[in-house]
DNA sequence: CAAATATCTATCGTGTACGATATAATCGAC
DNA sequence: GTCGATTATATCGTACACGATAGATATTTG
């Protein structure tokens, strides 16, 4: 089943295949399964899903109502996502969605009065996914700029 | 839209709702999103998806065909996500599923002849990531066991 | 201003992902 | 050995996620 290192075929000349616990796209594929695990009992309680959470938070650190293309270059989604997850948020009287004036291609995203009452329930939440991460606060941040800078790196390319 | 910070409302007291460029969570999201649209080039190459290249990878580096259980312990998938995507690379005729002689509740997951020579054709693909990454080989290694490190937690938690 | 072009969102098809549940096989206690 | 509990995989329903494409609106060009 695997090949394993002889004298002819040293480690050094053909790399032995990685095991996916040896990768480091792996422990991201991983970790990102692992989170949102940690986030659902906390938003099973909101009826949310961790990236209709990942919307509101959009959503609630926003000036003025986004279109969906603003929304989709912050959180890297494409329409094809984005439209029917917005649907389901629309569904359940979080936010509406409306055609902006101005520029009738675009799609402009306002939270409803629910959806911004909704911010104040999740205000705990960070700091229970930080306390459970084992991390200090200084080492998640290091981790967020690292991982931030490697996920950069890999759009440019 | 937004709760500006007041003398009455100060950051220190009231937290501010993070954006989502500002969460770990999200740093891990969007990374995994990159990553999966980094590989995809060289994969279609194979016609394989993401998940599918991961489980060839487990594959590549057992030393006997593992059961579905083992691969579903070391890929933290559940069932219901690898039956399906089994099913596919077997219709590819990239490996095989038998129930176990010895316990018949088992399924033991074995490389076709097509599915090991394909090893080969992917021992470039981690050196192109790694280089698209810009980041070094010893910030990679480093990423990787902090990335897994905060992914145990998470799941002893 | 009309035609070509570009931009914005939505739709469709395929493939993950998971919780809940079902089914079959094995193991344990007696 | 048989009944109950446990274990292993599969199935089903819902919700992402994306590429390809469509359709409508805006912009640019001639």
């Amino acid at each position: 089943m695997t090949r394993s290192p002889t004298p002819s075929d040293p480690e050094t000349t053909v790399p032995q295949p990685l095991s996916p616990q040896d990768m480091v796209c792996f422990s991201l594929y991983s970790a990102v399964h692992a989170m949102s695990q940690a986030y659902r009992p906390h938003l099973e309680k909101l009826g949310l899903t961790y990236p209709q959470y990942l919307v509101m938070s959009a959503l609630w650190s926003a000036e003025a109502p986004p279109t969906v293309g603003l929304l989709s270059r912050q959180l890297q989604l494409e329409s094809s996502t984005l439209t029917p997850l917005l649907k389901r948020l629309e569904a359940m009287g979080l936010l509406t969605r409306r055609r902006d004036a101005e520029d009738e291609r675009q799609v402009r995203i306002t939270l409803t009065e629910d959806g911004q009452q909704m911010r104040d329930r999740t205000a705990h939440i960070a700091g229970c996914i930080a306390a459970q991460s084992g991390m200090s606060v200084e080492e998640l941040l290091a981790l967020r700029d690292q991982v931030s800078r490697l996920r950069d790196n890999l759009r440019k390319g």
